[in-house]
RNA sequence: GGGCUCAUGGUCUAGUGGUUAUGACGCCUCCCUCACACGGAGGAGGUCGCCGGUUCGAAUCCGGCUGAGCCCA
C-alpha cells in the first residue's frame, strides 16, 4: 500500500532547493565552469508542452554537471520583444501604429509581455528546472539592449553594417510594413491574362501569361522552364514588351512551371516572393511600379496615380484595343493580405540596414566545425543554410517594440550620426543625439525610427551571459560558453546568427557544444498549433502525474527527433517513481548505518559488477547528452536486474545482519538514485532525504557527487547470470505447471560439469524458489540423447563463405543421434557438391541434448550447459 | 522543388551486417511471497514501409520510390 506521492512532496522540495540556493552560480568558485546559453523564453503566454520538455532536456545537463563538480551557469531568462507581442496587443486593445503614439504603444506591449513572466517562472519551478534567478536577464531591459547597441555601433564603425534597400511586405491601405507573421494567405480567384510580346529580331508573337499586367512597366526578364523543349530556341534572345517597348532577355530557370499558363513567365520588380528571389539571383534593377499608398508610379507612364486595381483594368483595356490580349482565364492564386485590413500586400523597396553575412560564410563554417554538435547531423543543416545564402542579413524592422537602432540621420544630407557607446542604451526617437546638428551640413538630425530584428538581440546571448562589456575579466575567464541548447527549427536563425555575431565580436566560437532537440507533436504525430486547438498544457499533466513523470517523458525523446506526445510514457514515469521510492524504502529498512565494503557474497559481486558497468555507460551517455539512452540503461538495470532479481534473491539474507548485502544495497540504491537525480530530481531527492541524508551528510542529492564504479568482474557476472537464468527457468516451469510461485519445490538438481561451478550459490537458489533441497552433481542417472543439431551461423558464414548454405542444408538432413557425437569428436565430415569436403566441430554446430531420468517423475530443464531436474 | 530526419508486433519503441529481432502499453493466464498489485511470474502477437542492388548472409550498407516532421524555396 505504500506509494510515492508526487504532488505532496514536489512543491515542498522546490521550496527547499530555493532556500538552500543549490543552483546558484558562484563567479568566484574554483570549480570548472559549465555554462549554458539558455534559450530566453518568449513571453507570449504560459509554457506549453514543447517548452516543458525542451527545458527539461537542458535541465538534465545542468543537474548532471553540478553532480560532476562543475560551477554551473544556467540563467533564468526571457525574450521580451517583437512582432507577436505587437500583434496580440493590437488585437487586444484594438490599437494600431497610426492611432497610438509610439511610446504609449511600446508601454502597452511591454506591460503585456512582462505580465507573463511571474507565471512562467513559477511553471519552470513546478517542472523542477534548475535555472538560476541570480543571473536573470530579459532581452528588453536597458542592460541587455545596451549590449545589442554596442555591437551594432562597432560593426557600423568597421563597415560591417551598411544601409541599402530591400523589399518588405507592405500594406498600402495601412501604409505600414508588415512582418512575415502578419501576412495572411488566402486563396483567391483572379484573371490570368495572355499577352503578346514580340521577339526582337523576327517580330514573332510570344504569348506570356500574367496575373499582374499592371507591373508590365517593371518587367525585367522573361523566364521559361529549362525542360520546355518547345521554347528552347528562345533562351538568350530578346523580347519587346508591349506598350512600353522595352527589350528584355529570355532566360531558363527551373522554378518555372512549364504547364502554368503558356510556360512563359514575366519577372517584375516586384510582384511576389518568387520575383524577389529572381531579382536577387539575377541581380535585376529594382524598378518600382507601385508606391507606398498602392498607386502606380511614373514608371507606368500614363497609368501613374491609378490604384493597382484601376491600373490593371486600364492596361487590360489598352492591350485589348491594340489586339495584344490573346485571352483571359480564371486562375486560382494564393495571395498575401494584411492581417488587419485584409488588403492585398505589395512588395516595396524600403531603405534598410544590412549586416554583411556573405563576406563571412567561410568563417562561420569554420567556427561551426569547432563546435561539437549533438546530434552531429544537425551541423549539416547549418552548413546547407550558410552555403545557400544569397543576400546579407536585413537587421532593421519598421516596428516599435524592439531594440532601437542607435543612430540619427540628417534630414538634408542623410548623413548618419551614430550614438556614442557611452550613451547606450539609447532610444533615438526620444533621446538627444551626441551632437546638435549634422556635422557635415549643419542640418537637423532625426532619430532613427527603425528597430532591430529580434535575432540581433538573441544572437548575442552568449556575449551577454559571459559578461562581455560588463566585466572584461570575467569575460576573458569564462568565454566561450560550454553549451548552447536549442530546437532544430531555429538553426538558420539563432544558431547561425549567434555564430556570426560572436565571431564578429570575438573571433571565437560562442560555445563548445550545441545540443539540438526536436519538436513535441500532438499525440497523432501532427504539429501542435493553437489554430488546430491541439496544444497541450503541461500543467494538468504535472498535477496528475507529477513533474518527474513528465520529465521521464521528456527523457524518452531522443535528441534531434520529433516526438508525438505519449501520455503512456508519463504514466510509466510515474510508475518508475513509485518503484524507485520503494527500492529506497526497502534499502532504508535494511541499512541503518553506513556500511563498509566487506563480506561480499557471489551474488553481491554479480550485481555490483553489473552496476559498475551501468555507471560507466550511463556516464558516457550523459556526457553526450543522450539522456534517453542513459535513462534506458539505468531503468533497465534498476528495475529488471536489481529489483526483480537481486532484491528477490537476497531477501533471506537481509534478516541476519549480513554485511555484504547491506553494503550492496546501500551502494547500488544510492548509486541509481544519484544517476537518476538529474532526470527525476524530486523522487530521487525524497529517497535521499528519507534514507541517505543522515549517513551521507550532504544536504541535497543534487549537490552530491556522481557515483563511481565499485568492481568489475566478468567471472562473477557470468556465474551470477547463470544463477539468474536457472532461477528464471524454474520460475517459468512453475508458471507452466500452474503452480503458485511461492509453492515449495521438493528437490532441485543441477547436473553437469558446469553446475559444479555454482557451488556457493545454493542458498540463493533455494531461498528464492522456496526449494527444500538442492543438489549439485556432476552426473545423474539420466539418459541423454541428442535432440537437435543447430548450425552456428556466425561461425559457419565467415569460415566457409558461399559453401555455408549447402553445409547448413546437409546438417538439417542428418540424423542428430548419429551426427551429434561425431561433431563432439570433431569427426563430422560433409561431402559437398563441388567435390570438396569439410569437417565440422563444436565451433560450428551446437549439439542440443534432451535428458530423461529413469523411473522418477521429474521434469528437466536445460539452461546452457546445465541440466536441471526438478521434483515437484 | 531542395536540405536534414524518421518509417520495426494493435500502438509506441531498441537495435548500423551473423544463433530464436529489444522493451513498453494494451490483451490472455497465474500469484495480494514480510519494498512496491501503480507489483511479480508466464503467454499470444512482427514476411523490420515498398522496389532493386552489394554480400555466403541485410531490419542493419547502397540506390530509387512512398508517407510523415522541421527548415528553406
Amino acid at each position: 500500500m505504500s506509494q510515492y506521492n508526487a504532488s505532496e512532496s514536489e512543491r515542498k522540495l522546490q521550496q527547499k532547493w530555493k532556500e538552500w540556493e543549490i543552483y546558484k552560480f558562484d563567479p568566484c568558485s574554483p570549480k570548472p565552469i559549465y555554462s549554458i546559453d539558455t534559450p530566453p523564453r518568449y513571453t507570449s503566454g504560459s509554457l506549453h508542452l514543447g517548452h516543458a520538455t525542451g527545458y527539461s532536456l537542458i535541465d538534465f545537463a545542468a543537474r548532471y554537471r553540478r553532480m560532476r563538480g562543475n560551477n554551473v551557469f544556467f540563467p533564468l531568462c526571457f525574450d521580451v520583444n517583437g512582432t507577436p507581442t505587437e500583434i496580440r496587443v493590437e488585437k487586444r486593445h484594438g490599437i494600431n501604429k497610426q492611432t497610438t503614439p509610439r511610446q504609449e504603444y511600446i508601454r502597452m506591449c511591454s506591460e503585456y509581455a512582462n505580465s507573463f513572466i511571474g507565471e512562467m517562472t513559477e511553471q519552470f519551478e513546478m517542472l523542477g528546472e534548475s535555472m538560476d534567478s541570480s543571473i536573470y536577464y530579459q532581452t528588453d531591459a536597458p542592460y541587455y539592449r545596451r549590449i545589442t547597441q554596442i555591437t551594432f555601433l562597432r560593426l557600423l564603425e568597421r563597415g560591417v553594417v551598411y544601409k541599402g534597400t530591400f523589399p518588405v511586405n507592405w500594406c498600402p491601405s495601412c501604409t505600414t510594413a508588415l512582418a512575415d507573421a502578419e501576412v495572411e494567405y488566402s486563396d483567391n480567384m483572379t484573371k490570368l491574362n495572355y499577352i503578346k510580346f514580340k521577339l526582337k529580331d523576327t517580330n514573332e508573337d510570344i504569348v506570356i501569361a500574367t496575373t499582374r499586367p499592371e507591373l508590365l512597366s517593371a518587367c525585367q526578364m522573361v523566364a521559361i522552364s529549362p525542360e520546355d523543349q518547345s521554347k528552347e530556341h528562345l533562351i538568350g534572345r530578346e523580347l519587346i514588351t508591349p506598350i512600353y517597348g522595352k527589350a528584355i532577355k529570355v532566360i531558363a530557370d527551373d522554378k518555372v512551371d512549364p504547364d502554368f499558363g503558356t510556360g512563359v513567365v514575366m519577372i517584375c520588380t516586384i510582384g511576389d516572393k518568387t520575383d524577389l528571389e529572381w531579382v536577387m539571383a539575377y541581380d535585376l534593377p529594382m524598378d518600382q511600379a507601385i508606391d507606398e499608398s498602392g498607386h502606380l508610379t511614373s514608371l507606368t507612364g500614363k497609368y501613374e496615380g491609378l490604384t493597382v486595381k484601376d491600373g490593371r483594368r486600364a492596361i487590360i483595356d489598352d492591350l485589348k484595343a491594340a489586339d495584344l490580349l490573346v485571352k483571359q482565364e480564371d486562375s486560382e492564386q494564393n495571395v498575401g493580405g494584411c492581417w488587419r485590413c485584409h488588403h492585398p500586400i505589395e512588395y516595396l523597396q524600403m531603405p534598410q540596414w544590412f549586416l554583411k553575412t556573405m563576406d563571412f560564410k567561410e568563417q562561420v563554417l569554420k567556427l561551426a566545425d569547432e563546435v561539437e554538435w549533438y546530434p552531429s547531423f544537425m551541423k549539416v543543416r547549418l552548413q546547407d543554410w550558410v552555403n545557400s545564402l544569397q543576400w546579407d542579413w536585413v537587421i532593421s524592422r519598421q516596428r516599435y517594440f524592439a531594440t532601437p537602432i542607435p543612430i540619427w540621420e540628417c534630414e538634408n544630407c542623410d548623413k548618419v550620426v551614430p550614438a556614442e557607446e557611452s550613451q547606450a542604451y539609447v532610444d533615438p526617437t526620444i533621446d538627444d543625439p551626441p551632437v546638435d546638428k549634422c556635422p557635415a551640413c549643419g542640418g537637423n538630425l532625426i532619430g532613427c525610427t527603425d528597430v532591430f530584428d529580434t535575432w540581433m538581440d538573441s544572437s548575442i546571448s552568449a556575449l551577454y551571459n559571459m559578461f562581455w562589456e560588463r566585466d572584461n575579466e570575467k569575460f576573458k575567464h569564462f568565454y566561450p560558453m560550454s553549451m548552447r541548447p536549442q530546437s532544430h527549427d531555429i538553426i538558420r536563425t539563432w544558431a547561425f546568427y549567434s555564430l556570426l555575431r560572436c565571431y564578429l565580436m570575438t573571433g571565437e566560437k560562442p560555445w563548445d557544444h550545441i545540443m539540438i532537440h526536436g519538436f513535441i507533436m500532438a499525440p497523432d504525430g501532427t504539429p501542435m498549433h493553437s489554430s488546430l486547438d491541439n496544444v497541450i498544457d503541461p500543467i494538468p499533466i504535472l498535477e496528475e502525474y507529477g513533474a518527474d513523470a513528465l520529465r521521464y517523458y521528456a527523457c524518452t525523446c531522443a535528441l534531434g527527433e520529433d516526438n508525438a506526445f505519449r501520455e503512456k510514457d508519463v504514466i510509466h514515469g510515474k510508475r518508475l517513481c513509485n518503484k524507485l521510492w520503494n527500492i529506497g524504502k526497502f534499502t532504508g529498512m535494511v541499512v541503518k548505518e553506513k556500511p563498509e565494503m566487506k563480506g561480499l557474497q557471489p551474488m553481491d559481486r554479480w550485481i555490483l559488477s553489473k552496476f559498475s558497468r551501468v555507471v560507466q555507460r550511463a556516464t558516457e551517455f550523459f556526457e553526450k547528452y543522450q539522456f534517453d539512452r542513459a535513462m534506458r540503461e539505468i531503468e533497465e538495470f534498476a528495475w529488471h536486474e536489481y529489483a526483480d532479481h537481486y532484491l528477490e534473491m537476497v531477501k533471506h539474507r537481509t534478516r541476519d545482519g549480513d554485511d555484504g548485502v547491506r553494503f550492496t544495497l546501500y551502494t547500488i540504491t544510492l548509486g541509481i538514485t544519484k544517476m537518476l537525480a538529474p532526470l527525476m530530481p524530486h523522487v530521487t531527492e525524497s529517497i535521499y532525504q528519507d534514507n541517505f541524508l543522515e549517513l551521507e551528510g550532504v544536504r541535497s542529492i543534487h549537490i552530491s557527487s556522481w557515483p563511481e564504479e565499485v568492481l568489475i568482474s566478468d567471472e562473477d557476472e557470468r556465474k551470477g547470470d547463470l544463477i539468474k537464468e536457472v532461477i528464471s527457468a524454474i520460475r517459468a516451469w512453475k508458471a507452466e505447471k500452474g503452480f503458485p510461485l511461492n509453492r515449495e519445490v521438493e528437490l532441485i538438481e543441477l547436473i553437469g560439469p558446469a553446475a559444479v561451478e555454482l557451488q556457493g550459490y545454493e542458498n540463493d537458489v533455494l531461498e528464492t524458489l522456496r526449494g527444500k533441497e538442492l543438489k549439485i552433481v556432476l552426473e545423474a542417472d539420466l539418459k541423454e540423447e541428442v535432440a537437435e543439431l543447430k548450425p552456428i551461423k556466425s561461425a559457419i558464414g565467415p569460415t566457409f563463405r558461399q559453401k555455408g548454405k549447402e553445409i547448413m542444408d546437409i546438417l538439417a538432413s542428418l540424423d542428430p543421434a548419429e551426427a551429434g557425437p561425431a561433431v563432439e569428436k570433431s569427426e563430422l565430415i560433409l561431402d559437398l557438391s563441388d567435390g570438396s569436403s569439410v569437417t565440422l566441430d563444436r565451433r560450428f554446430v551446437e549439439v542440443e541434448r534432451k535428458l530423461t531420468l529413469e523411473g522418477k517423475t521429474v521434469d528437466t530443464i536445460q539452461v546452457r550447459d546445465i541440466l536441471i531436474a526438478v521434483s515437484p
